[in-house]
DNA sequence: ACAAAAGTGTTGCACGTACACCCATGT
DNA sequence: ACATGGGTGTACGTGCAACACTTTTGT
């Protein structure tokens, strides 16, 4: 068929908000950037989707090129689609964000070039940011906190097994405020969604915590109802 | 600044899903296509974002163009990017979707030459529509059934001044389920953002009821708390 | 024994839900 | 007078918030 589309001198990219947890803080995943426009500036890692990938597989795609990640929960988020928000031509870019386990596993490093290095940055105190990115990691983290109180999303964020202390101070860093501990337990167990192993903690100088995984198919057993028409 | 981008073929563009309510019943806005691809098929209002503008304006843009409709709660919802979706070319388009007063206005008439003509359709028994806006259209409505349980977006579709059981009818459309007068009654005016006017309902052969209207400014007020850091 | 965090129940309040009858008005 | 929708209150159950002490374990 003949192309009969106008032909601009556009580009789409994508931009990723990866959110870990690590010593009680919620982090960001950023990059220090190696080429212009922004060369040496932090950044939010993001590229441009390829002519013949959809735009999810693209922020699959650089989500697993700059993390070695795959498989993880990662959701667009908004579109930003400013005139100048990139100084070489227009440029709008889809926002996807994902929360990953960090795991205190190996360094990041980046397997494309246009990344110095890529590193996790807690979220309070974030430094000035390139493009628009600051506006956009704003709008990820706001949108990460609503989605906190109505879908199972921090279970991503921290080792497959873990306590309920572990659990509560995750919500707390995230939402910033301190929440009643039996309270606190008392919600999360009511959904039924947390399997308590036989296991408890190790390696702590006082009493050992039960440990808890989440139930994916659980959690998809209750929740199946919620979908409809 | 020298322009480094990569030069692709790709496009962007908007969709609009929008709402209005009259006889009972919840429609969408369509178009007829005159333009090939898909020319003749039926569609949802869209069209090309231009070089120039933000994808924000051209939603705007392309609303006031099919409609003459300005200052309309219109929001971005998602972004479509699959690959072949248009079948000129690489085109990924955000949808948006807004609420209107359909008023029983004048017809509405294209200002632009690729739709042969607008109108509305009920969002039951939807024809097949060009493109994926089959999908777009579904993804947008769920969006917005949502939406109604927290937002104030219903009152975007009635008339200024408008009866409780106008306003029982229209969620009760767009849910699609019998809700509980008594109850509706209660939660609606409680609150706080319905001013009563003095004047009634006129030319019913029935007991007529008092309208209300919807107080932004009031709604503003009650609900700015909400936003926070 | 002590330090440190684990674990555990009850009460009041706000909110949603279920449910049925009288009222006002036009014909 | 009658038909039609307008308008109103109560009782119950659920879920959330406030609140403090005992238990377990390692040192």
């Amino acid at each position: 068929m003949e192309l009969k589309l106008p032909h601009f001198d556009s580009v789409f990219s994508i931009d990723c908000v990866i959110f870990g947890f690590e010593a009680g803080e919620l982090k960001v995943l950023l990059i220090e950037r190696n080429e212009d426009p922004f060369k040496d500036w932090l950044a939010l890692p993001g590229y441009i989707v390829g002519q013949d990938e959809s735009v999810d597989h693209a922020a699959e795609r650089i989500l697993y090129e700059l993390t070695g990640l795959r498989d993880v929960s990662i959701r667009q988020f908004h579109t930003f689609g400013e005139v100048n928000r990139h100084p070489q031509g227009r440029v709008i870019t889809v926002g996807y964000f994902a929360l990953i386990r960090i795991n205190g596993q190996k360094e990041l490093e980046p397997v494309t070039h246009f990344a110095r290095k890529a590193f996790w940055h807690p979220v309070n105190e974030l430094p000035t940011l390139a493009f628009d990115h600051t506006e956009i990691f704003k709008r990820a983290y706001k949108k990460m906190r609503t989605k906190l109180n109505y879908e199972p999303i921090a279970f991503d964020l921290l080792p497959e097994k873990f306590t309920l202390t572990q659990l509560q101070l995750l919500y707390e860093a995230v939402l910033n405020k301190k929440l009643d501990k039996r309270n606190f337990r008392k919600k999360m167990l009511s959904y039924g969604f947390l399997k308590e192993l036989a296991e408890k903690q190790k390696g702590v100088s006082y009493r050992a915590a039960k440990l808890y995984k989440f139930d994916r198919r659980k959690y998809a057993k209750i929740f199946q109802n919620e979908l409809g028409s």
